[in-house]
DNA sequence: TCAAAAGTGTTTTCTGTACACCCATGC
DNA sequence: GCATGGGTGTACAGAAAACACTTTTGA
């Protein structure tokens, strides 16, 4: 999720949305409010990245950017137009425009955060609706992970985790047969957790 | 490795060393001045941990601290006197002094940092000498992990990955027979992980 | 009736784990 | 000669991987 500057530096230039910390707030607090000032959303998996100091990465003074990532579905969480930024839009991460800053940094390792952490702790589930399909989980890691993997193989080692819980219902709306709808269990999985469960994929 | 204060707030208790970060050089490069200034300690592994930013967490003022964990083998590191910090010490961290500041939580997340990264990086040889026994880095794992492993076991899986190269040379000063001494081969390890190996304990 | 995706088991291969004894060395 | 850790192989179990066809549904 990008917004488009419109004061310089890089005006008119595709950046992330950010802002400074105030002195009166955490700054886990800031990062959460400068993204529901600048994009709407809110309640969303949000978690420190890594903090971005080099000298000369803002062109007017020292600025040191604590990064932070979220992740959202896009069908419960949509964007509202904002007052702050000129314009917010959605970008596929292999079609991204050029970043003002060394943004294009941040999103990288971003990327690799995401891409190594989805493989062991079940964040995944962050980026489907609540009620998801078996189909749509494989298909996300395939594309987290550029892999391709097994539809039966998938399925068995996702079950026997125990941390789906299967409903009685299903797809509607599309051409083809309707596929049954799972939920996560956060509660199961940190139970599983206390005792030693590891999730991987 | 803690150094005493000897200024208030917190004087005479044990902190990590730190310092603020000059207006002319990267937090990578403070990072490395301060852990040289405050304790000697130079080329060494060292890596950005998390970014502390509560509003209460010095009493002064407002302060926000981006944590850097180093790796350091004390055989090749001595600690040297400094002259910024009055007394500086190894601990074990199971025998932690009290820590002032929000220190304490700082070590408790490195700690789980090594604890998550020494199983599927090879960053547990920065702790070793260069020159090792499979034993030592058996002992190693086993501490940082916290679980006993099978001695069998755990050198069929190092000696197979290929990164350790045997070298002509044993343990010496010791009263019993003289292991067969290793060396981690960075090189190697970099080559193989361009065609997708995954260092894994 | 066709297209499109859902759903389902078995076999083979690989990896992890459990386990016990002899060897070399210094004291 | 004894104490101490060094060094070695095999068998079993469970997990991962490979693999193809039938079912359901809407258009």
């Amino acid at each position: 999720m990008l917004i488009r500057r419109n004061l310089p530096p890089f005006q008119e230039q595709w950046a992330l949305p950010g802002g400074f910390v105030r002195i009166d707030e955490s700054i886990d607090t800031a990062a959460r409010r400068e993204l529901q000032e600048e994009t709407g959303l809110q309640d969303v998996f949000l978690e420190q990245l890594y903090t971005f100091g080099a000298i000369d990465r803002d062109p007017r003074e020292r600025v040191v950017t604590v990064a932070y990532y979220a992740l959202v579905n896009l069908r419960e969480h949509a964007l509202e137009a904002t007052t702050d930024a000129s314009e917010a839009a959605w970008f596929s991460i292999s079609h991204l425009p050029s970043l003002a800053f060394d943004h294009a940094q941040i999103v990288d390792i971003a990327i690799a955060r995401l891409k190594g952490k989805v493989r062991y702790e079940p964040i995944g589930f962050e980026l489907l609706p609540q009620k998801f399909t078996l189909s749509q989980l494989q298909t996300l890691y395939e594309t987290v992970l550029g892999v391709r993997l097994d539809k039966r193989n998938f399925r068995k080692k996702l079950l026997k985790m125990n941390l789906l819980v299967e409903l009685d219902e299903t797809q509607t709306d599309v051409a083809h047969r309707a596929a049954r709808l799972y939920q996560f269990d956060a509660a199961k999985y940190h139970q599983l957790r206390e005792k030693g469960f590891n999730f991987e994929i």
